[in-house]
DNA sequence: TGTTAGCACTCGATTATTGTGAGTGCTAAT
DNA sequence: ATTAGCACTCACAATAATCGAGTGCTAACA
């Protein structure tokens, strides 16, 4: 679809607009704000056409125009360039990470808090996840009776843990030789490898334990396979600000959307081709409580694999300019932190 | 405060009407619902009455009355019973249970989504907190280089744990040194009484040794003390169905408490004489976000000692009879589970 | 041929007007 | 002490009147 320099002019002006007032904007409005020296007149026509190409839409006959999703979409990738961040914003940002780079939690938490406070929309961060990356050492700690914490540790110094109950009692000793037994095997093979066989190799293990190793095992797959990664959000309430969302009922499928972590989750790490920034606008999400806001994310990375995804969630007229460059430059930042605190 | 028969039944019958209806009721329509075979113009008086002893008020003037939270309070402290709840959900709240009582977080989101469940409000509840508990066992894992995370299990078999960067490289082998060196001083001493002067005294350990336990500690003991037990909440958008949500700010209201952990966690466990029932209603709370807000809450126990809280938070006019049998019998039901769970 | 001034028209939003009805307080009769 | 009767109040809903930002269309103009 390609348009002509005016009208994209003209379009962009529009959606620029309505992003800041929320209100349809106006043929005369419009002549006085876009310096183009073009009358009201000459604009109605070209938002006629706009509209009859499906960029533009009347709520009722003789309003103002409103951007279409599809005008938002041609937005994106035909007009916005994504600006560097203003200096001073960015060494804002860059001293903020660095006074809560000392542990993972911390620095997850924060990212939320300064994409949300940057945006003013509701941030989502995703804590790094085990999955995809190699166990490297495991330890099981008694608990109580036949319950014992599984603590999965991965090669990048990554920790994962779970309890479980097993069908015997398992004493301080007995965990110490079970993840003595474990992590000696660990040396040679990798977990996802372990098979019930090999279990029934090792030489040293009386029927008992034997087969703890293998209730065992499956457990630690489940741990390193799922992608149960925490999901930290911030800034709900930013969006309540929003004239749109003045509405309870778009608010409940916010906080639906909110809560429903897995799909959330699901959602921010699938790919999207190879781009770093990845906006999905209205309907273009696939999850139905999504179908009234867009979604920008990105993700972040270790040594050239994907760790998690951090984005924003706001109206369909969302400033996707800023977003954008935001969650660009934090992305950078939570790269270098992420690397900072995990490899050596 | 005394009121006669006559007057407390009135009372009562607004009370409950209102709860149900959240419209002001007037004499005419109390006058049929109660079956006192009084006429409206005596409902009337006795309605001025109450109104000048400050249970009733009247939004505007020649409209019906409603209760005050002073009438809520005499009727949660004057009328109302709390009631066993029907065979008929006790036995489906404790098979509920039985299936989802293998592991404590299972528990604990089971225990959140049936209390909403069971009174269409919102229901929060506090994971059994290690605070006030004896350590028993503690295990330091080594992540990457400096990095550790600590795991402190209690006498009951209750765990946490925490990443901490430490001034020095700790691998495996010395991660386990370090643990052994605390638990074997655990057999003798408590936690919380492991002083500067008797880490120094310890014989076998190194300078760099030494100075690690120096810096473990002071963590372990954090963990120990600090109350950051998680939050689970639930039907959060339950209370949007009520017409007095309907208004943004007191969902924004909402979602601070929930939000604010920390805050309400403290408030949970705060006590209130020997109350087995906690309930708090609209400005009773001290935080200001509660104030349009009523919150009833409970805990459960381990052998005597409080281990967590649970509640419901809803509008004043919530149903206080119910939601007082609900925690009752979950109250009963956690105990029960918990100490199975835990407890030898 | 593209642009613009002019004009009649549209329609949501705002304000004013009017009923309606559930409710009240007061008084007088029971 | 209770109640029927009555005049009065006031939020709420429905209807009508007004306003204004915006439109589409036509004709004139560069």
């Amino acid at each position: 679809m390609e348009l002509n320099v005016r009208k994209k002019k003209i379009l962009e002006v529009i959606i620029r607009d309505y992003i800041n007032t929320a209100e349809p904007v106006g043929s005369r409005t419009l002549s006085k704000r876009c310096n183009l020296g073009i009358s009201p007149a000459t604009i109605r026509n070209e938002m006629a056409d706009l509209e009859e190409l499906g960029f533009l839409v009347q709520p009722h006959t003789s309003s103002g125009r409103i951007p279409t999703q599809q005008a938002y979409r041609y937005y994106v990738d035909e007009i916005m360039e994504i600006q560097k961040l203003e200096k001073m914003i960015r060494t804002d940002i860059h001293r903020g990470f660095l006074d809560h780079n000392t542990e993972l939690g911390p620095t997850m938490s924060h990212t939320a808090q300064v994409l949300s406070q940057l945006t003013n929309y509701t941030a989502v961060v995703l804590a790094p996840r085990v999955t995809n990356f190699n166990c490297k050492h495991v330890q099981i700690v008694s608990l109580i009776k036949n319950r014992v914490l599984m603590v999965v540790v991965t090669q990048e110094g990554m920790a994962k843990n779970i309890e479980v109950t097993l069908s015997q009692e398992v004493d301080t000793i007995l965990a110490l030789k079970l993840s003595n037994v474990i992590n000696g095997f660990l040396k040679n093979t990798i977990l996802s490898e372990m098979s019930s066989d090999l279990i029934d190799q090792i030489q040293e293990l009386s029927p008992a334990e034997s087969k703890l190793i293998h209730e065992i095992i499956p457990h630690l797959k489940k741990v390193l396979m799922e992608d149960a990664s925490e999901v930290h959000s911030t800034g709900l309430t930013n969006l309540f600000n929003y004239p749109e969302f003045s509405d309870v009922n778009k608010i409940k499928q916010l906080i639906n959307i909110v809560q429903e972590k897995q799909v959330l989750s699901e959602m921010m790490t699938s790919k999207d081709g190879n781009r770093i920034i990845r906006i999905k606008i209205g309907s273009e999400n696939d999850n139905e409580n999504l179908k009234d806001f867009s979604i920008i994310t990105s993700t972040y990375e270790l040594d050239g694999e994907m760790m998690g995804a951090f984005g924003v969630i706001g109206p369909t007229r969302m400033n996707y300019d800023n977003v954008s460059s935001v969650l660009n430059y934090i992305r950078n930042e939570l790269n270098l932190h992420i690397s900072n605190l995990l490899m050596k």
